[in-house]
DNA sequence: ACCACACTAGACTGATCAGTCGGTTAAACA
DNA sequence: TGTTTAACCGACTGATCAGTCTAGTGTGGT
């Protein structure tokens, strides 16, 4: 392995455990067994080197959906139709929630540092151009009616954050991933705030007593 | 106001436009127009300030959701039968967002700091258990079998999830808010992924064409 | 054999900053 | 009024650390 590739995974470990500022860059270059001198060759400052870990771990998690995506398509030619969509999105899922098993402290680093203000904004666009097929998915989703008409924005945050949620609660229980009726109830749990349900009843009911209520307070006053 | 709070105040301010480690206490304590000694005389460490910042924070917030919970148990004496479960959960989901959108920086300040290592684990118990009642409206509900039969925590964790990635969308789409039907498409989207649904033949259909495909490119290899 | 160059090394420095210290003021109380 | 105690002040210090500098070393090309 190369020194840049072990000062990496140094620091991929130190930062996770004690967070950036905490690790000296002295501690980093003395985990991966180089001089200070060596670590600043191959970064810049401290900062380059957050940003470069952080691209290396996205574009690794990038290239896991693109391979699981093109994999589903290429079983699938007449893709996109309505039905593959639901298919493809399950096989992502379920990829991805593989990928954080395997990779504990890859997915530490990305719940801890993706909104940090040290990652440089040239990196966080260059992450945010390599998961466009990611977005794709979802705006091809919604164009068929099978997500729910809200701004699909919102529908990929909603769609990653239950998937992170998931692996997070997931990594503290291991034992849960092997219960494949779990599993299927997880899966269900994510897929069904994405896709729209015949008119429920009780959501207009609820509705409507909660603004009765909200008035009934304000006449109270 | 007393210097505590002002202090407090400079901090939460700073904290979520710099970050903690790139905001001195001499910066703090010159915002709060004060000087360094007195900002040490209130808190001893620079670590025990964002602590007691996160504590105010998070103890505002849960007073929000007790009274936002009790107002619907007194309007309802009956309570906790399952039709009401859905009505007093829409009541905090509700309120919960308007005090994000009220609160943009005490939001903001809880999504960078929640995981922060700074924050010392006293504190952090403090708010664990000032959030029971969160909890226990969950476990109601899966008593009564309206939630999903997951593992409790993890639901607490999809729904407080769903809620803040929806805040943060509207922070940046405040108008969205004022449109009712899509405030009533982004509810159902939170309360679907916590209640089963009676079987989706898709699911287990698109489990089953997944599971073949496995099949086929393992037995390719 | 010799050069060129990418890589390695670690002692050093200049700047920064958390927290201290010695002291003043204000409030509370008797 | 005198006394105690908490709040306040800001110059100062000791430690830490990002990044530099100078000096190699190994390798591949010619």
């Amino acid at each position: 392995m190369s020194k840049r590739d072990t000062i990496l995974e140094a620091a991929l470990e130190l930062f996770i455990k004690q967070g950036f500022e905490k690790t000296p860059t002295s501690a980093i270059s003395k985990a991966a067994s180089v001089a200070t001198g060596t670590l600043f060759h191959h970064f810049k400052t401290k900062e380059e080197l957050i940003s470069a870990l952080y691209l290396d771990i996205k574009l690794n998690l990038k290239e896991l959906l693109i391979t699981s995506i093109n994999q589903e398509t290429l079983a699938n030619p007449q893709n996109m139709k309505s039905e593959f969509i639901e298919s493809t999105f399950h096989h992502v899922w379920f990829s991805m929630i593989n990928w954080v098993l395997a990779n504990p402290c890859k997915f530490k680093f990305l719940t801890q540092f993706s909104d940090s203000a040290h990652i440089n904004t040239a990196t966080r666009e260059r992450v945010e151009n390599a998961f466009s097929e990611w977005t794709t998915l979802f705006e091809k989703g919604q164009d068929l009616g099978t997500f729910s008409p809200i701004p699909s924005e919102l529908l990929v945050s909603l769609a990653t954050n239950h998937i992170f949620t998931s692996c997070e609660f997931l990594l503290a229980n291991p034992d849960l991933w092997k219960n494949e009726a779990f599993q299927q109830q997880l899966f269900k749990s994510c897929w069904e705030q994405l896709t729209p349900k015949s008119d429920t009843p009780q959501i207009s009911q609820s509705l409507k007593s909660y603004h009765t209520k909200m008035h009934l307070l304000k006449e109270a006053k």
